[in-house]
DNA sequence: TTCGATGCAAATAGTTTGCATTCTA
DNA sequence: TAGAATGCAAACTATTTGCATCGAA
């Protein structure tokens, strides 16, 4: 699976700060994985799985385990710091959640695609109109075919 | 998981005859698994696991085997017979392709709501655009919440 | 009678869980 | 020093694959 669209979040330094206060807030205690996996968060690139980003760690961390990135990023997901898309094949992707955006990603390569959420707009009047559904599409992904794949045939 | 709307498929006469077609023409054998799993997708409803569909072919032909259903379900698709949408929480769905749409998922209960693929038209757009990906709705699902779930909090 | 299709069991991938241990507050 | 968090290994779910056998054409 090739890198993505990296997310560029404006607003990085505030979610960080919003993240160490929530986590401080709840009883919760910063441990050197949890701070590592934030830094990791922050600074690399978005869209990551969770092996990559345990991966990444282990070069500075080489203990932590692949659970505790699990565990960890689903916390910081309830904690609206992190999203992750799931495109049933292959591993979840998590990115942060600076930006609200859906995705469109290529079924060949994996690549992802941001899409701003304006255009889930007629989705969401359908979804909500004939069934009363409130849609979130930040937590999902359209599937496509990127230029590069469909030019392979 | 409940049973999802269904899908009410208009041509449904039309499709079953090309899948046996196609299946002739390619060279492969109308066995009793494979009639029988045309028989249960066409009549049953729509939207229904792999192992949904399974457990209802086993009351009339115990023997069936999962394995089986995937590797036909599989070969379904790629002629262009049934469609699935796999939300990496749970189990793929599949559906008769007779009429194509998006999804919209209730992440709490799972029920699936069909979207027209009119309504995908600005993700088309923006994804064409900027990014020269051509998306293929009708495979995907859009996570919400529906009416119930969101009234049980 | 060929070779596509099947059933079964084992393998796989991704993720979750149980539990004894470690470490933060 | 309580109990949150961890690492490890094992469990789990959905799906795929290997292989000997069966059966449609």
């Amino acid at each position: 699976m090739l890198a993505g669209v990296v997310a560029t979040p404006e607003t990085s330094e505030d979610l960080l700060e919003r993240a160490v206060d929530l986590l401080r807030a709840s009883g919760r205690r910063m441990t050197a994985a949890r701070r590592l996996l934030l830094r990791f968060l922050f600074d690399g690139g978005s869209h990551r799985t969770a092996e990559e980003l345990t991966a990444d760690m282990k070069t500075v961390f080489p203990e932590v385990s692949l659970s505790t990135i699990y565990r960890n990023l689903d916390e910081l997901e309830r904690m609206g710091i992190v999203g992750h898309i799931d495109l049933g094949q292959g591993a979840a992707t998590y990115f942060l959640a600076t930006e609200r955006h859906g995705h469109v990603v290529c079924e060949q390569c994996g690549v992802i695609f941001e899409i701003p959420l304006a255009a889930f707009q007629e989705i969401e009047k359908f979804a909500s109109k004939h069934y009363g559904v409130t849609v979130s599409p930040h937590q999902c992904a359209v599937l496509g075919t990127c230029v590069m794949c469909a030019a392979q045939g």
